[in-house]
RNA sequence: GGCGGCGUAGCCAAGUGGUAAGGCAGAGGUCUGCAAAACCUUUAUUCAUCGGUUCGAUUCCGAUCGCCGCCUCCA
């Protein structure tokens, strides 16, 4: 039985579905001007388990991600470049994806655009409007906390004590509110060039928080299953989602919140506006891998805090290529029919064990280090030539089966030999025959610098690209 | 000031009221012409410190020290 550590109960609930066998989940994805950093990373590829582990389980999974593309420093951005808000976020957009491929993350069903919801968040605030829970003041709206007594149920945010200590840092909105507390659903342009929508509301343009509410209620529903995304979005983006939306329909929003926790460099949060952070890209740069990024971000459960270090990095290079060099050797292993008893045995363990540590709010550790122990007992089994048939076809589909959720194993295809290649490694092979080691070991080596790396066996020269 | 998290071997770290997963690195061995890969063995009497509860605590409670986060744009 799947069970989440719920934000909002602060326990581990066992997971239900509203509709049977179908999910909605909306995950708040980076905003386009922070994008890159291998913090949003941790955060995308553990929405991208939740997604892969719920259709593991063998459910329908509608998984909405939005991009933001309204929020305040894009707008100050775009102007600053002399670009609209489309010419200005594209670029970032193609990036995305591009690393979303690059890091093995699927892609959502759907990607709500803020910018292509404007009448949606209108119609909601109207909603607010007309309810109460919102008011205009000089040409903008905003939420009015006072009406909603069970704001600050999702953060345990305690005003009394809150303000007491941080009441500097909270007033800091030019505009009249009634209450310092409350945010801006509706913002007055501040200048005739600033980027603007004509409505019935008035000429302006949506806060940061409506657009949450308004994409993932028009796509999944007044009430949904799974609202996801980075811990520090907590307080208050989702605190005021669920606000505007209760503050709306009256209904429960969302069942289960699951917050992200955050990657740290140096002991400290890898963070935008620190500065202390790698992009992807930047790592990438380095020869690492996306798979070994993807290997490193999933070592530790979404739940704990991670601390990036390039040794740790370079330790999943090196584990990611064994458990592929490992499928690989599997595929090809040269087996008698029949099952050995005492594998199967152990493929069924690992095959629950799995299951059972992934159900424990997504424990990937747990699942990775079943992975591991797997292919020891699978790598001794081959050693000792007890591997069989059928024992060899369960554990392939095993393998694939978990691997459409870590999504590590990377395809198995082999690339074709160089012509090229294949006679250097032949005239390798004459060589040795003629106990010509230091000829051989010359192709060996030059091979090698080539990037292909030969390795002897019984059954002949393995070979690999670096 | 309010709220929350963390402190486990050289490094990254999981985890639990019943005696410490996994990865990387290191050491020895098997195999090999030598390598590589793989396999085997090995690396924490101990989980920040001090108390308490308990038959038993790394795990629960309290205190102390250290680190981090949210309360303000970032996942």
């Amino acid at each position: 039985m799947l069970r989440f550590r719920n934000t909002l109960s602060g326990k581990l609930e066992e997971f239900h579905p509203i509709i049977e066998g179908e999910v909605r989940f909306y995950y708040c994805g980076p905003t386009v001007w922070a994008y890159g950093h291998l913090g949003n990373f941790r955060s995308a590829i553990a929405a991208d388990i939740v997604r892969r582990y719920l259709k593991f389980k063998g459910y329908k999974v509608t998984h909405v991600m939005n991009i933001t593309d309204v929020e305040d420093r894009i707008i100050a951005k775009s102007q600053e470049a002399g670009l609209s808000i489309d010419e200005y976020t594209a670029e970032y957009i193609d990036a995305l994806w591009e690393d979303f491929d690059a890091l093995g993350c699927e892609r959502p069903e759907i990607v709500p655009r803020a910018t292509r919801h404007i009448p949606e968040m209108v119609s909601l605030i109207e909603r607010l409007l007309a309810s109460g829970h919102a008011y205009e003041s000089e040409g903008s709206i905003y939420y009015r906390i006072g009406s909603f007594p069970e704001y600050g149920k999702l953060s345990k945010i305690n005003f009394a004590g809150n303000i007491a200590g941080a009441s500097d840092r909270i007033d800091t909105d030019r505009y009249e509110k009634e209450d310092a507390r409350d945010f801006a659903l509706w913002k007055e342009p501040s200048s005739a060039t600033e980027p603007a929508w004509d409505s019935a509301i008035g000429r302006g343009r949506p806060g940061w928080h409506i657009e949450c509410s308004a994409m993932s209620m028009k796509y999944l529903g007044e009430t949904f299953d799974i609202h996801a995304g980075g811990i520090d979005l907590v307080f208050p983006h989702h605190e005021n989602e669920i606000a505007q939306s209760e503050g709306a329909t009256g209904k429960e929003f969302v069942r289960y919140w699951i917050h992200f926790e955050h990657l740290k460099v140096e002991g400290e949060t890898m963070s935008k506006s620190k500065g202390n952070y790698y992009t992807f890209r930047d790592v990438a740069a380095k020869g690492y891998s996306g798979g070994a990024v993807r290997y490193f971000l999933l070592s530790v459960p979404y739940n704990k805090q991670i601390n990036f270090t390039f040794d740790a990095l370079a330790g999943a290079e090196k584990t990611v290529a064994s458990l592929r060099d490992f499928k690989a050797r599997l595929g090809e292993a040269k087996t008698n029919p029949g099952l050995n008893e005492a594998l199967h045995e152990a493929t069924l363990a690992a095959a629950r064990e799995f299951e059972e540590g992934m159900d424990d709010d997504l424990n990937t550790s747990v699942a990775l280090a079943v992975i591991h122990n797997l292919t020891r007992v699978v790598n001794t089994a081959l050693a000792k030539k007890k591997l069989q048939e059928d024992n060899k076809l369960e554990l392939i589909e095993l393998l694939r089966r978990f691997d459409t959720v870590l999504n590590i194993l990377g395809n198995a295809q082999r690339e074709m030999l160089d012509s090229e290649v294949q006679s250097l490694i032949d005239e390798r092979q004459e060589a040795r025959r003629r106990r010509d080691f230091a000829r051989g070991d010359e192709i060996r080596d030059e091979l090698a610098a080539r990037g292909i790396i030969l390795e002897d066996t019984k059954e002949g020269v393995r070979w690999k690209r670096k």
